[in-house]
DNA sequence: GCGACAG
DNA sequence: ATCTTGTCGC
């Protein structure tokens, strides 16, 4: 698939800002999104120490079997630094090009990060959203914005809690193991809540984090790896 | 003003 | 994100 990206690379963090403040009005928040996808594709980045190499990973699941149906790399250099919500513009270019290499049309992505639950309502889930018109959702392992009542959250795996920032909904802690500590979920694109949880929820049977996640996760590094070692 | 701050 | 051994528990 083809994926333009329909602005100028920013280089300072107001001209980042200003993308973002742009973009934002192109998100759908309304869904509702695939209901019963058969491809869902988990999205991750890998960092190495001593330089800016980066490396980013997908991989697409069979939803139903949580099978995996294709896996894409791609290695390059991080052309943005790490700032607390300008994140996507470090992960999004080597992103956007292990997503080009993808035989296959993902009809959701999992992020590893934020969507609406950002200080500008638009992380990395929105961004991605917006620019493949994919639906995308953000599965995030600590919150940004946005807190929640974790006493009040139920110990049992299905169970949540809104994330409230400025009194507005931006996402939601859902407990995917019994008494462990919650992911955070928020919409990023062309998909609700409700359904985002839901196949948050059966993405990820037996561990605290989605197989999509954990497997783009495992598969970045060892790119990271094989690319530093030969 | 100060601290905290997705990965 | 990454640096890192063992250890407690199912």
């Amino acid at each position: 698939m083809r994926i333009d990206i329909p602005h100028p690379w920013p280089r300072t963090e107001a001209d980042a800002i200003a993308i973002q403040d742009r973009l934002r009005a192109l998100v759908d928040r309304a869904g509702p999104g695939p209901q019963d996808p058969r491809l869902v594709a988990g999205l991750d980045v890998a960092y190495a120490e001593g330089s800016d190499r980066v490396a980013a990973a997908v991989v697409v699941l069979d939803a139903r079997t949580l099978e995996v149906v294709e896996r894409a790399t791609a290695v390059g250099e991080a052309t943005f630094p790490y700032v607390p919500g300008l994140f996507a513009f470090r992960e999004l270019p080597v992103l956007v090009e292990a997503l080009s290499r993808l035989q296959t049309v993902p009809e959701l992505l999992l992020c590893d990060g934020q969507g609406l639950a950002h200080p500008r309502r638009f992380g990395l889930a929105c961004h991605l959203g917006v620019l493949t018109g994919i639906p995308a959702a953000g599965v995030a392992k600590t919150t940004f914005v946005g807190g929640y009542d974790a006493a009040a959250l139920d110990p049992r795996r299905g169970a949540g809690a809104p994330l409230v920032d400025a009194g507005e909904t931006v996402g939601r802690a859902l407990r995917t193991r019994d008494g462990v500590k919650p992911v955070y979920v928020s919409t990023g694109h062309g998909i609700d809540l409700d359904t985002a949880c839901r196949h948050v929820l059966a993405l990820a049977p037996k561990y605290r984090l989605p197989q999509t996640t954990r497997l783009a996760d495992r598969l970045s590094r060892d790119v990271l790896r094989a690319h530093a070692t030969g």
